[in-house]
DNA sequence: CGAGTTCATCTCACTAAATGAGACATAGCC
DNA sequence: GGCTATGTCTCATTTAGTGAGATGAACTCG
């Protein structure tokens, strides 16, 4: 027994074993996963699968795929992840904002939340002009660095915090994104000096632009930020500032609901 | 509260607790739970306690609240309920077309699957007029026989099947929201004769009233369902004519799609 | 600033409970 | 009716999670 347990997996191991077992589902996508696919993913035998199997269904993790022996991700966890992207309420608040934002300039609007290294998408408002963008729905996950929220994100961190995610991204940011860490820096800047993100130019989706402010809590520490993608063509000078403004007046209408929310215990 | 105890839960102790803890957890809604909360709802020790959560926490399922020793919904959960939500990649299908339907007419459309005894929803777009709603969003579970998108579902069950549902809902069907099986069984026969579902009136959300249709396979088996909601005065005979057309050519093309995708092994 | 409270972790002995191997049963498919 | 792959069962083994209580860490409040 290696005293050394550390930080890759522990933790009780039927644990961890049926979140593997999820993740195996979940790389299938809506087609779910094959006895197979678990077997030869994992490191545990028949019974002990289909124990565990059995025993994720109940629980509603898992369901039955229509397809015999495959299974696909269940609905409580659609229910618990609802749950889940609610953080301190956020999502319900900026869920009618969000929605009033792109009815009335037609962009696409996001609320995201960090996530370890990550940004989470908590929320997505769709307007009628069709955009591309990072994420494709609630639930979308980017590592720090990628898109405007991110950059709105990372500003109010602490320097050695930021650097810390920043270095461990940086990998995927340059191989996956075409980010470089020194870009990321001057958004950063920007977004201090300006009070918005624009988001780094990779060499993906190159005729999106965006922007995106914080949601800082009293102590300037962020909750979330709200994002915006359109197309590059719509992004004149008025409408920019109009966009902004909409935001802000959200975000601000936000928290203050937010902290009308937040303490009563 | 209610004294809700799993009667056979069985399978592995640990993901019993483990899946108890996240349901005290959600219980909590955007507060989380406390470990007071977890210890005089659970069963088990307190160094089992801390244990399991130091493993939901390592696995994303939980994360610690801002507030020290509260414990919120990992954005794991988030990421795979939205995976979890895309059964069939229905979901995909439908969002753009939930958009566009509620852009051109301005109503509240979903969609809904059928999860054991409940219905759940899938997605939501609201459109510019406010609508109230059994589900407030998606990972939203209704008992089956409330709202429109059940009797769209229901309908195109197996009677027996279909029987055995609602005599498991009975109660919470009269008791909760004040709705009849005699009536739900009346409105199915509408379904299956009108071929859309306006949904059973209870005595709750009075002013709202709404449609649905159902989304089938080749088979004739419910793959789930679209539905819409609206105030009242706003569905004359015209504008649910309208609405219906749109919804049955939306779904048509879904379903055209999805035969595409669904059988490419 | 120090006492008091609650959260979180550790150790250790114990035994319940998960595991693996392989046989058996069942469902779908040609 | 055979064939293949999915799902279940039994049973001995021992891992691996458990409880009790002590200890350490973090925050609170007087």
């Amino acid at each position: 027994m290696s005293a050394n347990e550390n930080s890759t997996t522990s933790g009780p191991t039927t644990l961890v074993h049926a979140m593997q077992i999820l993740q195996v589902t979940a790389r299938g996508g809506h087609r779910g996963a094959s006895i197979d696919d678990y077997l030869n993913a994992l490191s545990f035998s028949r019974p002990t699968l289909y124990r565990l199997l059995k025993g994720l269904k109940q629980q509603g993790f898992l369901r039955p795929s229509p397809i015999r022996g495959r299974y696909l991700l269940g609905y409580e966890l659609l229910v618990l992840g609802a749950q889940a992207g609610n953080g301190a309420g956020l999502r319900d608040l900026a869920r009618p904002r969000l929605l009033a934002l792109a009815q009335r300039w037609g962009d696409s609007f996001y609320l995201f939340a960090r996530d370890g290294v990550n940004a989470v998408c908590l929320e997505v408002q769709n307007g009628a002009y069709p955009v591309g963008s990072f994420v494709r729905a609630t639930g979308g996950r980017l590592p720090l660095g990628v898109g405007q929220a991110s950059i709105a994100l990372l500003a109010y961190l602490g320097a050695d915090e930021r650097n810390e995610i920043l270095s461990h991204n940086a990998e995927r940011l340059i191989d996956e994104y075409a980010i470089a860490i020194a870009d990321i820096d001057a958004e950063i800047a920007h977004q201090l000096k300006h009070g918005y993100a624009r988001g780094v130019e990779g060499s993906l989706l190159p005729e999106y632009s965006g922007l995106a402010i914080p949601i800082l809590d009293h102590s300037g520490h962020p909750l979330g930020a709200m994002s915006c993608s359109m197309l590059k063509s719509r992004m004149t000078e008025d409408h920019k500032r109009e966009v902004l403004q909409g935001m802000q007046e959200e975000v601000a209408a936000m928290v203050n609901q937010a902290h009308g929310l937040l303490y009563l215990d």
